[in-house]
DNA sequence: ATTTGAATACGAAATAATTCGTATATCTTG
DNA sequence: CAAGATATACGAATTATTTCGTATTCAAAT
């Protein structure tokens, strides 16, 4: 186990998930990929440094422009968070999450095919 | 619509849940209810203070002990949480936050059945 | 080589959220 | 009615998070 046990910021989220879903990036990259009308470059930038000293991404700092990778895993900051959100707010029901998730953000046929799918899996 | 548009906090969420359950409670229950260790009577005490004045619960002062309830409506914040997160943490996509979900806090059987059941009656 | 642009470093302000201490009021009960 | 227990009110300290300003470094282009 490398990292996890920290519960990264909403703000951290946001980065982490640039990170995830490009392998690398720089700040820049990161920055502009969210793209915040509200807050600057420096902000992004001071961000990613305390999420390096929390030992969040790891960068490699040979060149001038510094390139950062997520060090937490997906998976499992996923599942941290949905847990916490089960007990947080659903009383400990998993279903009921699920179908709140559904009745809300409509998903597709096919979302709902591979759902299904899966719970099938699942007996 | 009488309030929405606010985001409570986490602790918050935690003293609205026991609100919710219990349609009304006193802070001393709430602070009961939600058993923490960690910090005293009055910081629940502050806590609900503010949520009263942000408008997420209404009390009753008649009594010497006040009586409160939520304001916010459980649908609407609940709906309104996991629209956060499935932007926020799955790109978007409510059936990955589904798999997570059902993955994680393994669901009973009669769960299962019952979220196919509600897949079944969105087509 | 000098200027210009883009990057990092980093302290510190601004904001948000939680926690507590203490004053004061109100019951309860001995 | 006085004492003790239990409530609320509320300012203020603490902690967490986000945001920014400015200094400095580095690289590329004139």
């Amino acid at each position: 186990m490398i990292n996890n046990n920290i519960k990264p910021t909403e703000g951290e989220m946001e980065i982490l998930q640039v990170l995830w879903q490009n392998g690398r990036a720089t700040v820049r990259e990161v920055h502009e990929a969210l793209n915040k009308k509200d807050s600057g470059y420096t902000t992004t930038l001071k961000l990613m440094q305390i999420m390096h000293e929390k030992g969040l991404v790891e960068r490699d700092t040979n060149q001038k422009t510094h390139i950062y990778k997520a060090l937490v895993n997906q998976d499992k900051t996923e599942k941290h968070l949905v847990s916490k959100m089960i007990n947080n707010v659903f009383n400990g029901s998993a279903a009921r999450l699920v179908m709140q998730a559904l009745g809300n953000h409509k998903a597709s046929a096919d979302e709902i095919d591979e759902i299904k799918k899966y719970l099938d899996s699942m007996k």
